[in-house]
RNA sequence: GGUGAGGUGCCUGAGAGGCCGAAAGGACCGGUUUGCUAAACCGGCGUACGGGUCAAACUGUACCGAGGGUUCGAAUCCCUCCCUCACCGCCA
């Protein structure tokens, strides 16, 4: 949620960022915004004021009725009586005119960062980096799904059976693997100095809310009605909310979290070739980072954060890209966005396994996470996230860059992690 | 799930219709004293949204788990919900 504060103070540049991420109407919903802003300011004067003749009448009548004045406190509670016959219209709308406002407010994205490239498609991302080396696979060489089945890794109909599409089992080697990974990412990103979680898998309604999945991504999530719980579909929820209407001290930044959960995600209506084997899945396993910053330092934090799931990925040798979000492409929430993709030799093309993005103060403002600046002042803290990683298309890239003759030959960072040094 | 007791500021904890944005202590911040550390003493110390100001000072309103209600007036009384703790039940 941006802060109408600032679109106050910088509306044409608010607009010109708006632009960026092409979100239409800017202009009319930004005076939207202004307009019942100020419309929200003069009633709560009213309504102030008017509040404050009743509470000053209040007293007097305690005191009038002390002395024994009966006569004169009656007169005062019809003076009261009138005040409260105008305040339930003003606070009427003032109510109504609060929430408007934050209806509004909530349908303007955050402003893209200046780095962020001009454009409107996927096409447009800024490539900024390669690494690794792309295989060329021997003759006969197939995609994940069918590596899983000839090495008995995982079991998709079996998943159909007792859950459904996109709940796969993973077994034998497979499972193993996949634990492996999460125990390898989790240590990779506390010897860098995050803090391990392990956070709750349901979250409350208020924490949906908090990182921005409610109101608008409802559908998105599943929801548990019982407890009106939901699933999480990424950490990233319940960890930053680990930080709502919390003020912290400058001394405690940056915070650096990390931590494994499994997501959940409907994934309402994508079907089709892209979702095939473990492409995109209802269930996956991801380990996260989480950080929580000075506003002068998020974008340091990011580069920060890029080049340490990059070298997670070299240290893992599969062949990347980073790409640096355009306007376009962003999520709604994102300021800035770097995506890594990994090439999947046998499917031939990118697959997405982490987005790191600084959301400034686009989810803090919501969550109003604060710190206490050095005159004492409460600001709002900065938040980025980013996965490291997603789990199942690192492993499909592996098993299918990896595949010889000989079994998948897995990094050597995994080795002890998995115990073995290929699935054969 | 049942029964009981509770939810007050960063923490502990008092307050039981007006004198309460809230005692006291601790923590924290600033200062004095001090060979260092510690102690002692003095002062400060919630948040949000308004008004006001160059900025302050100052000032209004709201907030004692959340939402309603009673009342001229609610942290305090009533209702609903949420949560915590204890015991019982169930259970990895």
């Amino acid at each position: 949620m941006l802060q109408v504060q600032f679109i106050r103070q910088n509306r044409e540049l608010v607009l010109e960022r708006l632009a960026v991420k092409h979100f239409t109407d800017a202009a009319v919903v930004v005076d939207e915004v202004l307009a019942l802003d100020d419309q929200r300011k003069k009633l709560t004067l009213e309504y102030d004021e008017t509040q404050a003749k009743v509470n000053s009448a209040s007293k007097e009548i305690g005191k009038l009725m002390a002395s024994g004045d009966k006569s004169g406190a009656e007169s005062r509670k019809q003076e009261v009586a009138a005040f409260k016959q105008a305040l339930g219209p003003i606070d009427e709308q003032l109510r109504s005119t609060e929430k408007l406002l934050h209806d509004t407010l909530v349908r303007l994205p955050n402003l893209p960062g200046a780095d962020v490239p001009k454009g409107r498609t996927p096409e447009d991302n800024l490539e900024i980096r390669r690494g690794g080396d792309i295989p060329t696979l021997a003759e006969g060489a197939v995609p994940h799904w069918d590596l899983a089945k000839k090495y008995d890794l995982i079991d998709f109909e079996l998943g159909n059976k007792v859950t459904g599409s996109g709940f796969p089992f993973y077994k034998n080697k497979g499972a193993r693997l996949q634990r492996a990974l999460i125990s390898y990412f989790l240590d990779f990103n506390t010897s860098a100095g995050y803090t391990e979680f392990l956070p709750p898998f349901l979250v409350n309604e208020a924490s949906a809310y908090g990182t921005g999945q409610l109101p608008d991504k409802e559908g998105q999530m599943y929801h548990m009605q019982e407890d009106n719980f939901y699933l999480i579909p990424t950490s990233e929820v319940p960890l930053t909310n680990v930080f709502r209407d919390e003020i912290l001290k400058e001394s405690e930044l940056p915070v650096k979290i990390t931590a494994y959960s499994p997501c959940f995600r409907r994934e309402a209506g994508s079907y089709g070739k892209d979702v095939r084997g473990l492409n995109r899945l209802h269930q996956f396993e991801k380990v996260e980072l989480v950080q929580i910053v000075h506003p002068e330092t998020s974008y340091q934090a990011l580069q920060e954060m890029v080049s340490h799931v990059e070298k997670l990925l070299q240290s893992l040798n599969l062949p990347y890209r980073i790409l640096n979000l355009c306007g376009g492409d962003m999520s709604f929430a994102s300021a800035q966005t770097f995506d890594f993709e990994v090439w999947s030799a046998a499917q031939e093309k990118w697959l997405e396994v982490s987005s790191v993005s600084n959301f400034e103060t686009f989810q803090t403002n919501r969550m109003k996470v604060r710190f206490k600046d050095e005159n004492g002042k409460n600001q709002l803290v900065h938040s980025l996230n980013g996965s490291s990683l997603a789990c199942p298309r690192i492993m499909a890239t592996l098993l299918e860059n990896n595949q010889t003759p000989g079994g998948i030959l897995l990094p050597e960072a995994l080795h002890t992690y998995f115990g073995a040094d290929r699935i054969a």
